[in-house]
DNA sequence: GATGAATGAGCATTCATTCAT
DNA sequence: AATGAATGAATGCTCATTCAT
């Protein structure tokens, strides 16, 4: 048993490696230009071996989605472990989301392409595609869950239906955290100049946003 | 003078010609499976002639991008001409988005697809690209506006900053429409499902929490 | 109409330009090693000018069967417009396909090739193997012509069915001849250098064989 | 020695064993795309180990020629015991090669694809290609020898050279059968199908035919 | 100006073979 | 001996762009 769990050990560390490698070159050209050839040189591995751990290009990215989502799902869980009310969670849950894509802007190209690639209907009813499905929807539930908290102990209006309202918080994020990411790549300089806007700033001020739109008046 | 007219008149009518065929061949097929071949058969020009009128297919995508924001942005002037209290325009904007993207969904698409585009610095300093930016420049100024009128008459809360507050605004919407879209191409199934919704219940909503979080409490 | 067809016939002698390379090719490497860039580089055009003129490699096998059995069935045709008896007949077609297959080697490879394209439902069903079916259609019919001629000449066994004894005849020939290619290329030579035989003379023999075991004895 | 014969023993089963997993993928997906994975997996056998028995794929299709023609052999060698007419036993042996094609197609089809590995100089000049001529020369006598038994016993015309005439018969065998196993895979339908030929009737009259070429006329 | 034939760099993927364990 | 992970050369095909007419 020893060997068998070296070997699979191994497997994993091999498989990681590749995913390691295909997040820089996407963070370095972007998801459309990267290649099979780049992928493969810079984790130094033959391109036939990518094809011995994913089935094609598609199922790389993802992969690395999963991956990402893995990861953002553990950190806005312990959120909910937290001693606070349930609006604070929420805008922690937004901090948790903010520092996540700072510290990993890879992951959050992978998110925004990965619809984009499921019109392959062969990756899209993979198993690794079903997991991405499965974190994705795990991730909307601890934002759901903590508004939940929030309307039982008063912090959050309770008149908005929870679920509406998570998916709503989702992609009001997703929208506000890509314009932030589109100022940093010298996108939309003039708009976002004039706004004399950083990332924190503009997140900050999206969550009390937020936050004063959901909580409960008196 | 008439003559030089009648022919630029001519030309413009042939460069929009194009436009629409890319645009319907977009909406049909998608921007990355997308051809110039495509492009040129449904405008029922040789392959060549785009090429007169359009230096690089890269730059077709920005032409329809910069036609988009300019049909949009003319509708949300409108908006600021109404005699309304500010709060009540901002939501009116929010609502002249949602009908123009539900209209044109492929001027939706292209403005998602025009970040990525922008990676190629020929295309960047075009001017077509600067008419773009000078396009999305302007939507902006049209909701910071209406924020402006808010707060001076008092349906606004003051203490946001309106051009922060603004590019907010815009980056919610967008990620909050995007959702919607998504859900419409049948993504998402599983998060979108359980919460029951449809694009107008989404963005109403959405609409209603931006409001709300804006507006001033006495 | 004058420059029209100038246009027509400048496509036709590039298409057989492009056939001409492709044979040389396959007579040099043979069918299974010959790429799409050995052939574009032998026809002096770009590789993808080749699949302006076909749709796939399997095509260009399949148009190089139907260019070859189209010349075969002319040779063929004017043998039944000559003054002989029907049995004279079936043996001058047999020194006829024997003749063009040693002038034309690479038609005879081409045809024993072409049934494993065929697999390919694409190219099944387009319009050159449409047209490369007939054309062996026609081929057979006119070996089952000359049999009816000698059946009712008097100089052929009328007991046999003469679209049967033409099939047999047909892949007799094909086998016959074979075995004869197979020595050229120096296999099976213990065999055949054994029985000191050379195409001619073998296939001599042949034709009589089939002759004697045709004609009508009295 | 004991112990090196069982150990010789066991290489020649497993060696076997491998050729009959490989006759099997091959019946199943045919000559050009099997692949050498799928023979292991078959064969329930490691990838490398194949290499220990086989230099390359090549010569593993070499082997089940050789293990094909052997195989006929001895059952075309059977018919030369028996008793009867040499002409007789001429239409006897192509009955047994019919009769062995029918229940063995795959080695049908390894014996025609057999030619086209020898164009590989290092596969030519192997033991076993060797050992595979020598099955060929081998067949093709016992052909030959009921040829001079009929010519002897006065049932065969003898102004024929014996061994030009094994050739030919054993050419024209050849492709007979191919052509009645074209049908049986649907191709040149129009042909085929306006004889009305099934394989019996085909192979029944070819042998008829030759036999009535070759018998002795009084 | 308008055309579309020609181009060829570029791409994802396959698979026979090797070799360290 | 047996294995199977790793390899990378090889391949068919696409498509944005050019340019001679």
């Amino acid at each position: 048993m020893e060997k068998r769990s070296r070997k699979e050990e191994e497997r994993i560390r091999r498989r990681n490696h590749i995913l390691d490698a295909a997040e820089q070159i996407i963070s370095d050209v972007g998801f459309e230009s990267t290649t099979i050839d780049q992928i493969a040189e810079r984790a130094e591995v033959g391109k036939g071996t990518l094809y011995l751990h994913f089935k094609s290009k598609s199922s790389i990215y993802v992969a690395i989605c999963e991956r990402g989502s893995a990861m953002l799902n553990e950190r806005m869980a312990r959120v909910l472990t937290r001693d606070m009310k349930g609006l604070d969670m929420v805008k922690e849950i937004g901090n948790t989301y903010l520092r996540f894509v700072r510290e990993n802007p890879q992951y959050f190209y992978a998110f925004n392409y990965y619809e984009g690639i499921l019109a392959d209907d062969e990756v899209r009813s993979s198993d690794i595609a079903e997991k991405c499905e499965e974190n994705a929807r795990e991730g909307m539930t601890y934002i759901v869950r903590a508004l939940q908290v929030g309307m039982q102990d008063g912090s959050i209006d309770d008149s908005y239906d929870p679920n509406q309202l998570g998916v709503m918080i989702w992609g009001a994020s997703r929208g506000v955290i890509s314009i932030a990411f589109l100022k940093q790549q010298g996108h939309h300089k003039k708009i976002l100049e004039s706004a004399d806007i950083d990332l924190d700033t503009l997140i900050g001020g999206f969550i009390q946003l937020v936050g004063s739109g959901i909580s409960r008046r008196d």
